[in-house]
DNA sequence: TATATTCTGAGACTCAATCTCAATAAGAAT
DNA sequence: ATTCTTATTGAGATTGAGTCTCAGAATATA
């Protein structure tokens, strides 16, 4: 599932070395679909034998995230979320604010709007972050 | 400009005491239509000639955000922004990524979409966070 | 193999935000 | 107005996510 050839080349691109604790990180990003922080990630990989410092985890999201590999999620929690992007089509989440489930969505007119409104003020759209906090199903009628 | 009885009446559904700081920091909140973090609220209240603590600052901000007088913008690097809600009507944000200038939108149009998104999955939408960040045409052509 | 360079990990550090607790102020009762 | 009760305040300690440092380890190059 992970993709060592992107992450050969996103290194390569930004003159940094091919290790095992990079690899560890990316293997570990790309193991499940979840919106994990990076605690959470860090604690994932001791548990599956591996040991890779907190520095390296953060330092390797980084640069997964500059090279669009990862996408990072600012919850506005204090702690960011994590998800890898591999076969990932672009979407924005909703986030459930009782049990902190996150979804996905994506929905054409609201990026086409997104386009149109930037362009009348006269803009370049860099980015965006679209988050819709919700009360799920199961929290509403447990 | 800064209503007080609103003011009062939202200490007093909290059962709180309606002081001397907790009105320094709405006023303060009210004389600006700025975007300002809790540091800078706290320097310019100082710059008053007022004495009023960090920790107070950050009490009574987290008060009337709960009352909804105040609105908390988490922009991803870390420091919420703050706007006071007098008089003004829903909006999000343009977020300049250069010179970190912020301008509002509002879209009838991605508002009722997101209702839509979210009646779909059948949630309940709370709140949302909706953020274009983008280089503005100072930044863009100087 | 020798040498140069990058990488790593442990822990120190940063910084926004929160917490603590003794001193102070607000409001109620008299 | 004075006393009493209770909430509030401020200074500084603490927290916690994230970053930085630097000596030792690993990797690449000669």
């Amino acid at each position: 599932m992970a993709t060592y050839d992107q992450l050969k080349r996103a290194l390569k691109k930004e003159g940094l070395r091919y290790t095992q604790q990079r690899q560890s990180v990316w293997d570990e990003l790309c193991a499940t679909n979840d919106h994990r922080d990076a605690e959470e990630i860090y604690l994932d990989i001791r548990q599956s034998g591996l040991n890779v410092s907190r520095a390296t985890v953060y330092r390797t999201i980084d640069v997964l995230v500059k090279n669009k590999m990862v996408r990072k999620l600012e919850l506005g929690d204090g702690r960011a979320r994590y998800e890898h992007k591999v076969n990932a089509a672009h979407h924005d989440h909703l986030i459930c604010i009782q049990c902190g489930k996150i979804e996905e969505f994506m929905d054409e007119v609201i990026e086409s709007r997104q386009d149109e409104i930037v362009k009348k003020f006269g803009y370049k759209l860099v980015r965006h972050i679209h988050q819709l906090f919700i009360i799920c199903s199961e929290c509403e009628s447990p």
